[in-house]
DNA sequence: GCCAACGTTGGC
DNA sequence: GCCAACGTTGGC
């Protein structure tokens, strides 16, 4: 389950077990919100710039889709992130201990994909900035199927996803990427789908 | 629903 | 600290 899965509004810790029944409002953004704890992350293309690049680029995945984990419903969905309050959400139920790391390093108001996995159409939905908030819908459906066209052209060219994190580094639910990587993305939405 | 890929666990 | 067994992720 170290996949991301949101609960509703300020919701709080993963393991709450329980009736999923209310969560108390929490003014806590969650881990999401980060401070910077910092370490010694594995390097990436994206957090190699050492320094000179402040900003930091996030893909953040989550599942559009019912799906029982553990009597849970793991399901959310960008449309579940813009119904919450605010419009933002705590991302918590991410066990795996790198991507933890990435939760910490984000700093507020960096920009994150919204990922939709382990569903009929997986790919990129919209963006988010780190608190986590809904900033707007993708201009268009990024489609897994065409990320991964380019990936695989630009190993070949060396063009900006060839070391790209939901390739290289698969099941990881949450990812940096590099501002080249995050650019070519944000200009997939202007060109006809391939 | 299948299952490959990979992470985690735990006995030794 | 090795590594086999087991569990999870997530595309297909």
């Amino acid at each position: 389950m170290p996949r991301a899965r949101k609960r509703p509004a300020g919701a709080a810790r993963p393991d709450k077990k329980g009736p999923e029944g209310k969560r108390t409002k929490t003014e806590n953004p969650g881990e999401a919100s980060a401070k910077v704890e910092n370490s010694s992350l594995q390097e990436t293309s994206a957090s190699k710039d050492c320094g000179k690049n402040l900003s930091s680029y996030w893909l953040m995945k989550s599942e559009p889709e019912s799906r029982l984990e553990k009597g849970v419903d793991v399901k959310f969905s960008i449309e579940d992130l813009k119904a919450q309050p605010k419009q933002t959400a705590c991302w918590d139920g991410v066990r795996n201990y790198q991507a933890r790391n990435f939760l910490r390093a984000m700093k507020l108001e960096e920009e994150a994909f919204f990922y939709h996995s382990n569903c009929r159409e997986p790919g990129i939905v919209g963006l988010m900035k780190v608190d986590v908030q809904f900033v707007r819908m993708m201009k268009r459906f990024i489609p897994l199927a065409e990320l991964k066209t380019h990936h695989q052209a630009h190993r070949a060219t060396g063009g900006p996803l060839q070391n790209m994190a939901l390739f290289t580094r698969q099941r990881l639910s949450v990812q940096p990427l590099s501002r080249e990587e995050f650019d070519f993305i944000l200009s997939l939405e202007e060109k006809e789908p391939s």
